[in-house]
RNA sequence: GGGGGCGUAGCUCAGCUUGGUUAGAGCACUUGACUGUCACUCAAGAGGCCGCGGGUUCGAGCCCCGUCGCUCCCGCCA
C-alpha cells in the first residue's frame, strides 16, 4: 500500500517474514553507530524504525563511507536485503528487532542540518522546553510519541464520522465567518473590507446554525467543528479547538444520552478499550451535595456529608454563626487522615481558602479520643454523627453551600491524591443532569444562562414556579469521565415565544434588541421548528485522554502557547499599515 | 487583569544561599581510533550577550528595580 516508484516498503513494517526480500526504503536517520568499517543506521518512518547495516561483506567502500558521513535526521533512500539477525544480535525492544536491512546502496536525498532539538532521546532524557518544542515543531512532530498521538486522532475522527454517518447523521458545514455574539466568550473578530467598520466573528460554536438545520428538516446533523474563543488560556484550553457537534430532531434527553454513550463506546473501542453502557446518572443537585462539584470523579469515595443537624446545638462560634446565617456544616471523613501533621492539614486549609472558604475545621480521632478546636464542644449526638473511626480525620466547612462546595471539592480531590485512592485504570463515566437553568448574580440578582440561552427549561418547573425562574432546572446534561467534562448539551427551546421570554429573563428584554442579535434564530423558529436538542464533545480532550496524555498541545499538530501565540509560524504578527487602511482599521498601539 | 515558577553552551541542567581566579557537567556537534552495534565505546576539540535594560558595588551569572518570553494558577472561558 505504501510502495511507490521510489520505495518498496515502510521501514517500521519489516518483519522476519520479509527475510530474503530485496527492499528499497526511505526514511529519516534516527541514530547512527559507526564501529569503524562497520556502520549501523536506524532509519525511521511513520511506521517505526529498522536497523540498516553496512558491512564490507555486502556494502561497497563508497556506500559505507556515505553511511558513515550522513547526519541524524537526514532523509535517506536505502536499498538492501532483509536478513534475519543471529539470535544473540536480536533486539527485543524493537518491533523490527529480529531482522536488519543489509545495505547495498544508500542515497542521501534530504541532508539535514544538526537538529535544534533532539528527536531521538534516551530513556531518561527530559523533553526540551515546551517553547522550543513548539518553535521547532517540524522536529518535535517527528517523535514517535507525537506521531502516534496524531495517528490515533485521525482514527478517532474517522470512527466518529463512521459512527454518526451510520446512524443517519449528516455532516453539514457551517460558516467560519459568522456574526458576533454578545453572549458568552469574547469573539475573535475579522474586519470586513467591503463594509467599513463592520466585523465578522469566528464561531464560538455552530450552535445557532445547527438549530437552524433542524428547522430546515435535516433531522440529524453532525460536524467536527473548529471553534474559537478569545479568552485567557490554560493547560487544557486552546483558543481554537475541535468539537464533535451533534444535533437531532424529534428527540428527548434520553435519546441524546443513549446515542452519546454508543458513540463514546465506539471511540474508546477504537483506542482499544471496552466501555460499559449505559453510564451512571446523577442530578446536578446530588453531585453538588455529595461531591461539591458538578463533574465529580467517582473513582473514589470521600463523599461530602451534612452535619448541620448535629452541630446546631453546639456552643461553638464558627459553626453557630454560619448556621444562624443560613449556612450548613458539611465535610468529608478521611480514613487515616488523623496521622497527618499539622502542616499537612494546614496545606489542605490553604486549598480550601483559595477556593473561597474562611477556613477548614478539623476533628481527628486518635487513640480513641477526639482532638481539634471543636472537639471539646461536641455533644454526644455530634460525635455519633461524625462517626469517626480511630485514625479518621473530619474536615468541615461551615458556610453557605456556594462557599463550602467548591472548597470541599478541592479538599476532597487533594485527600484522594494523598491517600492514593485514585485508580488510574478505572473509567467512571457519568451523566450529570438537571442543571439549573440560570445562575443568579448574588449582588445584582441578574440571571445568566448556566448552559446557553437556547436551552429548554424543565416544563414541570416552569409550571410549578412560573415566577421563580431561578428555581427552574434545565433539560441539560454533561458527560463526565473521572472528573473531567467530555461534553455537554441540552434540549433546545423550539417555541419562539418561549425563546423570546428566555432572552427577556436574561436581560435582553427589548424586542428590537432581540431581533438584532438573535433574529436569524427566532425567524427560523417561527418558520416551524421541530423539538430538537443536541450535544457537543471536546474532541481534543478525548484525543488527549485516549493518548494517555496530559496536554492538549500533544494532540494538536500546531498548537498555541498560553499567550495564544503560535511559536512555529510566529502568529499573530503585525501587518503593513496599507493592509490596515484597506480594512478601515487604525492601530491604537503606541509607536504604530 | 492579578499571583507563583522558570530563563546559564544546540539540548538537559549545576553554579546564585554568603558578589571575588579562566562560568562547569552530561548529551549533541567537529576531528581521530575502533568489524556486530542498537543510548556503541575511547581520545581530543570547538562551542557562552549567564533572556534584555537599568541600578547598587572597586567588582554582578549571583543582590535590587524594570522589562520580555515560556509555564502553572485565580479572574475569565454562555
Amino acid at each position: 500500500m505504501f510502495a511507490t516508484s521510489q520505495r518498496t516498503h515502510l521501514c517500521g513494517a519489516l518483519r522476519a517474514a520479509d527475510a530474503g526480500t530485496t527492499v528499497r526504503i526511505g526514511g529519516w536517520v534516527h541514530r547512527s553507530r559507526n564501529l569503524g568499517g562497520l556502520v549501523f543506521l536506524d532509519v525511521r518512518d511513520r511506521e517505526g524504525l529498522v536497523q540498516v547495516s553496512f558491512n564490507p561483506d555486502w556494502s561497497s567502500a563508497a556506500v559505507i563511507a556515505d553511511a558513515a558521513g550522513v547526519g541524524v535526521e537526514s532523509v535517506v533512500i536505502v536499498e538492501g536485503v532483509v536478513t534475519p539477525r543471529p539470535a544473540e544480535m536480536r533486539n527485543a525492544n524493537l518491533a523490527t528487532g529480529d531482522i536488519e536491512v543489509r545495505a547495498s546502496a544508500i542515497r542521501v536525498v534530504g541532508p539535514a542540518v544538526t537538529p535544534a532539538i533532539p528527536v531521538a532521546r534516551g530513556k531518561n532524557d527530559a523533553l526540551p522546553a515546551e517553547d522550543l518544542r513548539l518553535r521547532h515543531r517540524y522536529l518535535d512532530l517527528r517523535r514517535p510519541e507525537l506521531q502516534a498521538n496524531l495517528v490515533l486522532r485521525h482514527r478517532l475522527l474517522q470512527a466518529t464520522r463512521r459512527f454518526l454517518s451510520d446512524r443517519g447523521f449528516l455532516e453539514l458545514e457551517t460558516p467560519i465567518l459568522t456574526k458576533p455574539t454578545p453572549e458568552g466568550a469574547r469573539d475573535y473578530l475579522v474586519p470586513s473590507r467591503v463594509h467599513p467598520g463592520e466585523f465578522y466573528a469566528l464561531p464560538q460554536s455552530p450552535q445557532i446554525y445547527k438549530q437552524l438545520f433542524m428547522c430546515c428538516g435535516f433531522d440529524r446533523y453532525f460536524q467536527i467543528a473548529r471553534c474559537f474563543r478569545d479568552e485567557d488560556l490554560r493547560q487544557d484550553r486552546q483558543p481554537e479547538f475541535t468539537q464533535i457537534d451533534i444535533e437531532a430532531s424529534f428527540i428527548g434527553r434520553d435519546d441524546i444520552m443513549a446515542l452519546s454513550e454508543d458513540m463514546v463506546a465506539a471511540l474508546w473501542r477504537e483506542a482499544g478499550h471496552e466501555v460499559a453502557t449505559p453510564f451512571e446518572r446523577m442530578s446536578y443537585a446530588d453531585a453538588m451535595e455529595r461531591y461539591g462539584c458538578d463533574r465529580p470523579d467517582l473513582r473514589y469515595g470521600l463523599e461530602v456529608h451534612d452535619f448541620t443537624g448535629a452541630f446546631r446545638a453546639l456552643d461553638f462560634g464558627v459553626t453557630k454563626s454560619a448556621i444562624e446565617a443560613g449556612g450548613r456544616v458539611r465535610g468529608i471523613r478521611v480514613p487515616g487522615g488523623a496521622a497527618w501533621s499539622r502542616k499537612q492539614v494546614d496545606e489542605l486549609e490553604a486549598l480550601a481558602k483559595s477556593a473561597g472558604a474562611g477556613g477548614l475545621l478539623r476533628v481527628k480521632k486518635a487513640d480513641g479520643k477526639l482532638d481539634g478546636p471543636v472537639a471539646k464542644f461536641l455533644t454526644p449526638e455530634a460525635e455519633s454523627a461524625l462517626a469517626l473511626a480511630d485514625g479518621d480525620l473530619a474536615l468541615l466547612v461551615a458556610a453557605a453551600d456556594r462557599i463550602s462546595s467548591p472548597a470541599l471539592d478541592r479538599v476532597r480531590q487533594e485527600c484522594a491524591r494523598r491517600l492514593n485512592l485514585v485508580d488510574e485504570q478505572a473509567r467512571r463515566f457519568l451523566w450529570v443532569t438537571d442543571f439549573p437553568m440560570f445562575e443568579q448574580d448574588p449582588a445584582t440578582g441578574a440571571l445568566s444562562a448556566v448552559h446557553h440561552p437556547f436551552t429548554a427549561a424543565n416544563p414541570e418547573d416552569m409550571a410549578a414556579y412560573p415566577d421563580a425562574p431561578a428555581r427552574w432546572r434545565a433539560l441539560a446534561y454533561d458527560c463526565v469521565l473521572n472528573g473531567l467534562e467530555l461534553g455537554g448539551g441540552s434540549i433546545r427551546t423550539s417555541d419562539p415565544r418561549v425563546q423570546s421570554r428566555m432572552f427577556t429573563l436574561l436581560g435582553i428584554g427589548d424586542e428590537a434588541d432581540q431581533e438584532r442579535r438573535f433574529g436569524f434564530l427566532l425567524e427560523g423558529l417561527r418558520a416551524g421548528a421541530p423539538p430538537h436538542g443536541g450535544i457537543a464533545f471536546g474532541f481534543d480532550r478525548i484525543s488527549m485522554l485516549l493518548s494517555s496524555g496530559t496536554s492538549l498541545r500533544d494532540v494538536i499538530a500546531f498548537p498555541k502557547t498560553t499567550a495564544a501565540r503560535a511559536l512555529f509560524e510566529n502568529a499573530p504578527s503585525t501587518v503593513p499599515s496599507d493592509d490596515l487602511r484597506e480594512l478601515h482599521l487604525r492601530s491604537t498601539v503606541e509607536g504604530e
